[in-house]
DNA sequence: TGTACATCAGTGAACGCGCGTTCACTGATGTAC
DNA sequence: TGTACATCAGTGAACGCGCGTTCACTGATGTAC
């Protein structure tokens, strides 16, 4: 036999092979992601679109999610194992629990500026009062332990981990928000801002300049 | 003659007496406003549950908005009067401009703590992109003044006025965010986490306790 | 004082649209006998 | 080796809904003569 004979445009869709259904769901979600991201707006993805885009009947996506809030949950859950993956990538890197603790939100940072809308929809969309995403603790506990280690090390000023963990990760996505949402505006570099609030929050080691690195006008801090 | 007829239910509107069609639009406005606040999310405003809820017919919003985006803009320039203006108000009541900065921060706070819905549509929704809302410069020159003059007192480290207001307001504006988008996590009060980021960022003294406040178990900064 | 008329404030029916979800179905493929 | 049948992956028509916007209209009120 030849090889398959070229799709058709964009007629019927050739069924996956028996037993791999599965098949079908990872481009559904894959789509959706593609597009809540473009949507940054939870509400605003229809199943329907989605389906178009994989070129499926609408009804098809019903194989394997129950209703719309099914397929928007899976897919934010997908990107917030990409998060903390990212994250856990980065800080494992450094030894150094400043580095590492540094990594980490960065590494946040940047997954978040590659995917602003569903950062958006993660963090600001009304999809938590619906549906409730108890993974999310775990990035809260993640920086947290790193924000302890660094005290434990000496590297920061001894007080609740916790709080001051909070406290951080409070400004970073106020930064990340304001970003995305108002991208006009004349936004210094994200790291240097990460960096101040590392500084000035956490109580860590100002960063060394790198080579290169335009130096400011001697900054007097406390004269 | 006696007083008018008692209003038939929700039958046909009254018209408002000749000249006094702009009666209507701010009814219109207020409205609108409540249900923006209520569903937190401008794209799901819809001009006939606006109508439905002033008792007319969706058509006589017409009369006043040329289309559903002019009434949200007309909307959120409303909202951004009142939260300069609370931000102002707060102000003035301080000689001292380390106690006029927070005062200022602290009622544009709880103007967002009172209205959720709209603060998140303020900062968060796409009608920026659609619209653009240039009055919104006028808050962040606020701040920046504001911080110039604790700076100008010598009540915070000299600095780039502009960058330090920048943080602070990131912070902040962090901080209402993920108060509003998930009131279910154990927040510390608003009030302590403001005076942090004042002492933290602006390089303000420590707020003094005040009397019957549980005192801090004595938390060491730096030994 | 009377009356025709312009103006103002607001109405109601209708349009075409995309949506989530339901239902009964199709057609290929593997399997039991 | 042949064949009936169960299973799997996916389809297509239809439902009722609320939406933004358009159009031609109504009915009260003030004004010019």
């Amino acid at each position: 036999m030849a090889a398959t004979p070229a799709p058709k445009s964009a007629s019927r869709r050739r069924p996956n092979a028996r037993g791999h259904g599965e098949l079908l769901r990872e481009e559904i979600i894959a789509a959706a992601a593609e597009m809540l991201d473009e949507l940054a707006d939870d509400e605003a993805l229809s199943l329907r679109a989605v389906a178009r885009a994989v070129s499926i009947a609408a009804t098809s996506v019903y194989l394997h999610f129950p209703d719309r809030d099914a397929l928007v949950l899976a897919v934010l859950q997908r990107c917030h194992e990409q998060l903390v993956h990212a994250g856990d990538e980065a800080a494992a890197a450094s030894e150094d629990p400043a580095l590492a603790l540094r990594g980490r939100i960065l590494a946040q940072a940047t997954w978040a500026q590659e995917h602003p809308g569903l950062y958006k929809v993660m963090h600001e969309s009304k999809v938590h009062r619906r549906l409730g995403m108890p993974f999310k603790k775990v990035l809260v506990a993640r920086t947290t332990s790193a924000v302890q280690r660094c005290m434990d090390a000496g590297m920061a000023p001894a007080d609740d981990a916790a709080t001051v963990a909070i406290d951080l990760r409070t400004a970073v996505n106020g930064m990340l928000s304001q970003r995305i949402n108002e991208p006009d505006l004349p936004w210094s570099p994200a790291a240097e801002q990460i960096d101040r609030f590392l500084t000035k929050l956490v109580g860590l080691a100002p960063p060394p300049r790198h080579a290169g690195e335009a130096t400011p006008p001697d900054v007097v801090r406390s004269p």
